[in-house]
DNA sequence: CTGTTGATCTGCT
DNA sequence: GCAGATCAACAGT
């Protein structure tokens, strides 16, 4: 098991979406390790991109969009949700982030039941029921994740291109003619 | 300060 | 398919 390097991140937010796929996202708390394989992201990044928090400019909610790539950047949405993405550009853009839809359960999946008190089908399969799932709240805001602290992102096999579906993202009004939506699932 | 909107999920109809 | 939960950012008063 290798952790992905921060190399991975400092490269163009669209691609780092697309190469995610197939990676394992671990969390470990205590002796207690959750993790589960990356099957939907999402790409939002800066100037060029009308739906990206980052947008309008750096705000104290979104500041880790413009810091450190390979970091965590969880927001706080909709009065009760949380949403995790992880910070990735390269050098010509300001700020970007990519943001975790989906993960198909791999280990402490009877962690997640009791974190969720639902079906394993419904565990992580949405943005903010895998942050539930994880147990991810803005104590890991800025988490770095090229760090095998208590949250990282490792990889396993490698996607091939045809094994990705691209679609308009999910949920949002703007800039829908940007198809940054990449999954493994139909 | 007030009102509106949002990268959502759940439970009910 | 739709309402409700109810926080952070922003635009307007």
């Amino acid at each position: 098991m290798k952790i992905l390097p921060r190399s991975f991140y400092d490269r163009n937010t669209v691609d780092v979406a697309q190469d995610l796929l197939g990676k394992i996202l671990v969390r470990r708390i205590g002796q207690k390790v959750i993790s589960g394989m990356i099957i939907e992201t999402e790409a939002y990044r800066y100037k060029d991109d009308e739906a990206s928090h980052s947008f309008a400019g750096m705000t104290e909610r979104n500041k880790a969009m413009f810091g450190e790539v390979g970091r965590a950047y969880v927001y706080f949405t909709y009065g009760m949700h949380y949403c995790m993405n992880v910070v990735a550009r390269n050098v010509n853009f300001k700020a970007g982030a990519v943001l975790f839809r989906a993960l198909e359960p791999i280990e402490g999946i009877d962690y997640m039941i009791k974190q969720r008190k639902t079906t394993i089908s419904n565990l992580t399969n949405g943005p903010a029921k895998l942050t539930q799932a994880l147990q991810i709240t803005k104590k890991q805001y800025g988490e770095d994740l090229t760090k095998p602290s208590s949250l990282f992102v490792i990889e396993d096999r490698k996607i091939k291109k045809t094994e990705i579906k691209t679609r308009s993202r999910i949920g949002i009004k703007k800039a829908t003619d940007k198809l940054w939506n990449f999954s493994l699932i139909d």
